[in-house]
DNA sequence: GGACTTAGTAAACTGCGTAGCATTATTCAG
DNA sequence: CTGAATAATGCTACGCAGTTTACTAAGTCC
């Protein structure tokens, strides 16, 4: 713990933030109401929230019709549309960019598909187009944004390489931090695809009452990201969260057990034939059932693990298998109370494939608010990254 | 972030506690240093630290044989006895108890063999007596210690209780917490013994470098303590880092590879078996090293999948297996090499049995720094909890 | 012993939030 | 339509905290 010096300027500058977070997340508010949520009196709210709308960080609205006696207030509300920022997931067989502003609003937002085989270049060439779509369509230039948050399949290091082979081709070699910095100078952050998806449920998911999350990828291939306390854990190498990588874990086959059932179309994909395997299960089918089964057993393990290491509150169930959650929810919960000491609460994620590019915006959000309204607050418009 | 309006008493305050933290953890200081570090101009920090003075809180040193050219400078220094904490480790063999000032250092200790067989209200007394003895030598009474930590083996909730079973006999039904309430009214807090042994390892053990630990207790039963991101991490029931419970950990049985090795001496205790078989297994005896390898292999299991989880910087090998550490530490970091994406450091514990009293020591110190040294600051002599 | 260096002290200065009062804009009662 | 009640706004005087600046005190170095 730092504690550093305070003058007369620096505090007045921490409580015009104090006013600016209690301008945040509600509706447009009348000085005495900022007055009463920041301790501060009258007076001084009223020439902290008019130095805000001088920055352009806040908004008038001038009084309407009036509902109650006395003079009607003016009403100042945070001028979300300040700042923007990305949510980009660059995923196998799509590429989502999503916009939205200060607030969260979602401004803009583009999927398109991606060729699977697409190498890096590819990739990352299609990345560029679909941001520049969305932006235009918002009306937008670079230097409106603020921060852009990356999500890819696998583990990544500080810098926001991969730093292990994963699903997307030649992707070891890609630096996308770099590739986009050509092009934005804001912070650009590049995260594991779970490890967003986590983030996403606190947000606007089914965890937004946890402090203390994991959340499970389920789908062909199975992953988890972590929140504990609240915050993201990476970990100290960048691949917390990787425990299908023991091998009394059995991660990695968990999914055979239904892209491999004998019973599904021939010639289907892998995701489809899982599908029909879970259809098959939901209407009777006792060896898709089977299936199903194995399925469970086999990823309860590594659940379990992650459930003993932290006692979390929720265990979220995501990715695509968490359309089929129904029949998966029930059995997975007894598997855990066979091997937990306490049963955390078992949820099914509903932010189908959005959920990485939603971390992802939350993620840059939280970097705004963690750099520019934490502990200096410049004029909002184009801010100066180092 | 709950964002909270400043006016200038308050801005005074949070510039006199700067400057307490500027006092801490250092030699005595001038007040041109202490202006320096607080980024304070030098008049202000001299009234501030003589308002600590006058409260207690710092004491002065006048200027001695100077060294350098100038006038000689007053220096003043945290007054660290100005308040104490006790750090409590209730053991199955032991009760040890240390004391120490706001400053850690140790101003009493004493160690108090118990009867394993011991019922929870004999072994409350014992502790009672232990701690009056403490007291009793340093000079101090009840009313002088600002904070106490007890460490019990087993997970507890977030009262103190004891949850599961435990080696300690009937120790569910004991409540540490309400039992020492009715003698101490400062804040008491009852944690588990591999937890408090791993913020010792921070604190004053070999992982004050890091700020990811995983802390193995290794000896006649297994278990661990996180620390993550700086912080002890209890999970959301308190139950963290219990992976033994897995069935494909196998924890539980792996210190069986030691104690029920046929070649020991019989009518050994378990403890002093195990200790036999290192003996041997140090001195080439081939069926105690594939004893010894084995016991490392089952350990490996659960390490691996704490590791995996939470991708620490460093492991600490401690509990009373630690002593052995030479035979333990290059086998088992190959054993993590098969299993784990990135291998964390492998250290061993050298605080021996103090671990958790130590640990419990830091944590009534941390509950002393957030509560009285944060947001108010009184006068230290006899703060009042409520 | 004088020049130099650093600490301690006391003044004037600036900036910020608060308190209190007058002013303004609206509703409600008659 | 008028006046009382109500609540927001705007203004001024005030106190307090830290800074700046200047000066004095107490040592060392040559």
């Amino acid at each position: 713990m730092a504690m550093s010096g305070t003058d007369l300027s620096r505090m007045r500058e921490l409580n015009q933030l104090s006013v600016l977070w209690a301008l945040r997340g509600t509706a447009p508010s009348t000085v005495t109401e900022l007055a009463g949520r920041t301790g501060l009196s009258r007076p001084a709210a009223d020439v902290l929230v008019q130095q805000l709308v001088a920055d352009g960080w806040a908004e008038v609205e001038e009084p309407g019709a009036s509902s109650t006696v006395g003079r009607p207030a003016r009403r100042y509300r945070f001028r979300a549309t300040a700042g923007h920022v990305l949510g980009i997931d660059i995923g196998v067989h799509k590429i989502l960019v999503m916009l939205c502003d200060l607030e969260g609003n979602l401004v803009g937002s583009l999927r398109r598909p991606a060729d699977p085989q697409a190498g890096p270049d590819e990739r990352l060439a299609a990345v560029d187009q679909t941001i520049d779509d969305v932006l235009h369509e918002a009306g937008m230039a670079a230097a409106d944004l603020w921060a852009i948050t990356v999500g890819v399949t696998g583990p990544v290091d500080e810098s926001g390489r991969t730093i292990v082979a994963t699903p997307l081709p030649g992707w070891r070699d890609a630096d996308p931090v770099a590739h986009l910095r050509t092009r934005f100078t804001c912070p650009i952050r590049v995260e594991n695809d779970c490890k967003l998806a986590a983030v996403a449920e606190r947000w606007k998911g089914v965890a937004q009452d946890a402090d203390d999350i994991v959340y499970l990828l389920a789908g062909l291939r199975t992953g988890a990201g972590l929140i504990i306390d609240g915050t993201l854990r990476r970990g100290h190498g960048g691949v917390a969260g990787e425990i299908g990588a023991l091998k009394a874990v059995r991660w990695l086959n968990a999914p055979g057990h239904l892209t491999a059932y004998p019973g599904a179309p021939s010639g289907a994909k892998p995701g489809e034939a899982a599908a029909w395997v879970f259809q098959a299960a939901r209407e009777g089918d006792s060896a898709a059932k089977t299936a199903v089964q194995r399925y469970i057993r086999d990823l309860a393990v590594g659940v379990a693990a992650l459930v003993l290491t932290l006692d979390p509150q929720i265990v979220v169930y995501g990715g695509g298998f968490s359309r089929s959650a129904d029949l998966v929810l029930d059995p997975l919960r007894r598997e855990l109370a066979k091997h937990c000491l306490r049963v955390p609460e078992l949820r099914a994620s509903t932010l189908r494939d959005e959920g990485v590019a939603l971390g992802a915006l939350r993620l840059a959000l939280d970097q705004v608010d963690n750099t520019l309204l934490s502990s200096e607050l410049a004029a909002p418009v184009a801010p100066q990254f180092s």
